[in-house]
DNA sequence: CAGTGGTCTAGACCACATG
DNA sequence: ATGTGGTCTAGACCACTGG
């Protein structure tokens, strides 16, 4: 169980009540009533009524604070969840999302070299690292056969606990005969890079497009399935222009931005 | 009335049978029966049997089509459009819009330079054109006083008479008396700096983020309401490293590839 | 006017997580 | 066993568009 799931804050419904400014009565007439609760939620995490970590009443519980079936109120909380305000879990409950407002990544440094100044406590955690053939863009990204074989390491950010960066990397096997090893030590790739002689680097290309959470992406995220996110690709080159590195990262797409 | 809104094709219940290849018959052991609609509606655009511009049946034809509600069938659409392949027009039907891939933008030269190469149809649409105080953004990134006068510029960008790019731009009203006299001779934005003395200029800065479309962006877009968009703020200066110009611009989320 | 998508209801059953 | 979110139904009425 993670760090970042403990402490739930519990709201019930009398409070939840109070905390939504009063009387739950809506007229439909100029913006629709999902959208209205849409608005109400949102104004509750916004002003700190709802913190973040914060559990949800049940949707019935809900739907009947506001008098709307459990069909409206889902399209109220589907719209916050995609934009990364709410998580749902099945079978546990609708949590509010740490909405880690904005990252400034200058990309053309190391990254999130700027991010310390405003945020206290970046961790990176390590989720797998594993031997695989090489994907088709990393094959054509680090400039080796169909079939070669990599090492994928695919790491999660955390900001204050809040997920907020999702990297998978690719790096040519033959390179890095050791990397397992060097990279243990201390969970660095600069590590491994130096342990193999690669002294200085430089990121060679930078694509950046958008895309929609996976499963997989979504949980390490922690977002609802289908979250729209920011996807960035990049290679890093050695001084010989070699690629070493083929790296994919994705954020929240309300949760970044980068700066060039 | 646009251009790409004309020449409709109309798909009949049978023949959409047919394109979506049999027998509509599912099981919802393993996708959700909804998710396999949208797999269903997706196949049939990609291989072309749902060609862009073409209007799908009205809903409930859908829904019978499959076996299921109306409900059931409006959440494989609504991912759809979220992710920028249907448009929903209110009265009217449901169309299959031109995804224009991904659009390569070098962000270092102008804009669109390496585009021409692989769309031959690119045209630039000025939607408005109009003196107003400067935004809140806009007066930080110009480095002018709130309040100051700036000419406002909307653009949108076709390529294949799809909307692909919409742009908003700030300039200091002082620095371009002249600015609409020389604009509407071409519509250029090169000629208007030309005309006003500066030959050259570059981009001190690029900001990239995401948000949801607005009423008006998804207007523009051909979108529909809240789908997620990929947002661009750049800052243009003159060799003084004076701001001449501030743009934000949005492109469909899964539309473009920026590549820097 | 008829046809369309947009909204909303009041149920129902399921899969999942937790105690 | 209980409570949760996820899915699905079969209606209904509305607002908008177009002929």
């Amino acid at each position: 169980m993670d760090n970042s799931e403990r402490s739930e804050i519990k709201i019930n419904t009398v409070d939840l009540i109070a905390k939504l400014g009063g009387a739950p009565y809506l007229n439909k007439s100029e913006r629709s009533i999902w959208l209205q609760i849409y608005d109400r939620i949102l104004g509750s995490i916004n002003d700190g009524a709802l913190p973040p970590h914060s559990k949800l009443p049940g949707e019935l519980d809900v739907a009947n604070l506001f008098h709307v079936s459990r069909v409206t109120v889902r399209r109220a909380l589907s719209k916050l969840q995609q934009e990364g305000y709410l998580q749902a879990r099945k079978g546990v409950g609708i949590f509010v999302r740490q909405q880690e407002l904005r990252y400034a990544v200058q990309s053309k440094m190391h990254f999130f070299d700027g991010l310390g100044e405003t945020h206290d406590e970046i961790q990176t955690k390590t989720l797998s690292l594993r031997y695989k053939s090489v994907s088709l863009a990393g094959a054509e990204a680090l400039n080796i056969p169909i079939g070669s074989k990599v090492i994928e390491l695919t790491r999660i950010r955390l900001a204050n606990s809040a997920a907020i960066y999702l990297a998978t990397k690719e790096f040519p096997e033959k390179r890095f005969p050791d990397f397992e090893k060097h990279y243990y030590q201390k969970h660095s790739v600069t590590d491994v890079y130096n342990a193999h002689g690669i002294g200085e680097y430089h990121r060679a290309q930078t694509r950046i497009s958008g895309s929609f959470a996976n499963q997989l992406d979504a949980e390490a995220l922690k977002l609802t399935h289908e979250t729209p996110l920011l996807r960035m690709m990049s290679v890093n080159c050695d001084t010989d222009e070699v690629p070493i590195e083929y790296n994919v990262g994705r954020w929240p797409l309300t949760s970044v931005e980068l700066i060039f």
